[in-house]
DNA sequence: GCGATCAGCT
DNA sequence: CACAGCTGATCGC
């Protein structure tokens, strides 16, 4: 869960996934993505305030997060205070001091961070150098080579700062099946279960948050079969996304909720209520998505595991692993990193002592010594075509993982 | 009645 | 098991 507390020193005008205490007075807010633990303060009396007696406060997302954040009722007073950026189209925005008129430039663009829709990290460019905020991210080894707005002509950009989601910056975490690869074994095990009978049903044991809809969408595409949700209005503008859910109980895949939906699938009934269907009762098994990790030697591993006569568990993880980090930090190469995350088993110092020799300053045995910095290695050729009137538009999951 | 915080529990 | 929350109790306004 982020401790970031909102500001980085750079730009410390600026508010990131934070908005309570200092946060208050920021003259641009900036929200990485849709996860309550990088919104506190957002709906709070005292910020709901200044924006009433404001013209010029604005919180910058991309446009899936303004759509996700507004179909929720509590949000709606941001309605006129928000601007929805497109991901990878550097944008400049004048940062004004309301009382004083003092004004500076920055430059920021929106890169997909991987982690859940609309989810992205913020590059800011500026005066004060080259600024990278991470929120939470998950990317494959060799993503961040591969995205051209990191560089300047063929080589990534000197960047000063990088504020970094450190989830899983624990050796032990060293590897996390691809997202690929869990996906390729959920599929095969809900196929395999799906296709005995109609009244064999499979039910996706996901906690409340954004992040699982690739799933589900990847799910309902190869099979065929529709994803029961508990609500989908908020994705009413993202097609790509409506069409692989639905509100009807009568589908093989369910990844609905009920308080106390344990309790429920040990009664051999879901969480919608369903328990038969034209008289017959249903064979429901349950898939739990959890991390899975592991030591720096496994070489390959079953992303599936069975835990009881009709449960399983199932690799996934919304965040980079300890080796995808280390690539990641170590092809930026920063001057300075600060973590987003305290590791649930390190401490800070513990973090610092893994991510710091991978940073710019670092000199081995104070030997100054020259490492180059990374060059571009391909640029990823996206489909650039609309996606339908009224959608918000392509950028809903990385473009690797698009249905 | 609302929000903030925490224990307990997925 | 570790992802991000929910619910309910308690306290202060």
């Amino acid at each position: 869960m982020s401790r970031f507390g909102g500001r980085v020193r750079e730009y410390p005008s600026v508010s990131i996934d934070r908005f309570d205490r200092d946060n208050l007075r920021a003259r641009a807010y900036f929200l990485s993505h849709c996860h309550k633990d990088h919104m506190k303060g957002l709906r709070a009396p005292a910020l709901k305030r200044r924006l009433e007696g404001s013209l010029k406060v604005k919180l910058y997302c991309s446009p899936v997060t303004k759509e996700l954040l507004l179909t929720s009722w509590k949000y709606k007073f941001w309605e006129n205070h928000i601007v929805a950026l497109e991901v990878e189209t550097p944008t400049q925005i004048s940062l004004e001091d309301e009382t004083s008129g003092e004004k500076e430039d920055i430059e920021v663009t929106l890169l997909p961070a991987g982690h859940c829709p609309g989810s992205v990290m913020f590059l800011f460019e500026g005066a004060n150098g080259t600024v990278l905020y991470t929120g939470d991210f998950r990317l494959a080894k060799g993503e961040a080579a591969r995205m051209e707005l990191l560089h300047s002509g063929t080589r990534v950009k000197d960047i000063q700062s990088v504020y970094l989601d450190t989830t899983f910056c624990d050796p032990k975490f060293y590897h996390i099946p691809s997202r690929e690869e869990c996906l390729s074994g959920i599929l095969e095990l809900v196929r395999s279960w799906t296709s005995l009978t109609r009244y064999h049903v499979v039910w996706l044991n996901c906690k409340a948050a954004y992040g699982y809809e690739y799933l589900f969408v990847n799910l309902s595409e190869e099979l065929g079969i529709k994803v029961h949700v508990n609500k989908l209005d908020m994705f009413r503008n993202m097609p790509e996304i409506l069409y692989h859910v639905t509100t009807d109980r009568h589908t093989q895949i369910h990844a609905c909720r009920h308080p106390r939906d344990d309790d429920c699938f040990r009664g051999n009934r879901l969480p919608c209520g369903m328990t038969c269907q034209n008289g017959n009762p249903l064979h429901i098994i349950s898939i739990k998505p959890s991390t899975m990790w592991f030591g720096e030697r496994i070489k390959k591993t079953n992303v599936i595991v069975r835990t009881g006569e009709s449960t399983y568990r199932a690799c996934f993880s919304f965040h980079s692993s300890y080796s995808e980090l280390k690539d990641f930090l170590s092809y930026i190469r920063p001057v300075n990193v600060y973590p987003n995350v305290l590791p649930v088993g390190g401490g800070e110092d513990k973090v610092m002592e893994i991510l710091k020799p991978l940073c710019r300053s670092y000199r081995r045995n104070m030997e100054p010594r020259y490492k180059p910095l990374g060059t571009l290695k391909r640029v990823h050729k996206r489909d650039l075509s609309d996606t339908g009137k009224g959608s918000v538009g392509a950028s809903v999951f990385s473009p690797k993982f698009s249905p």
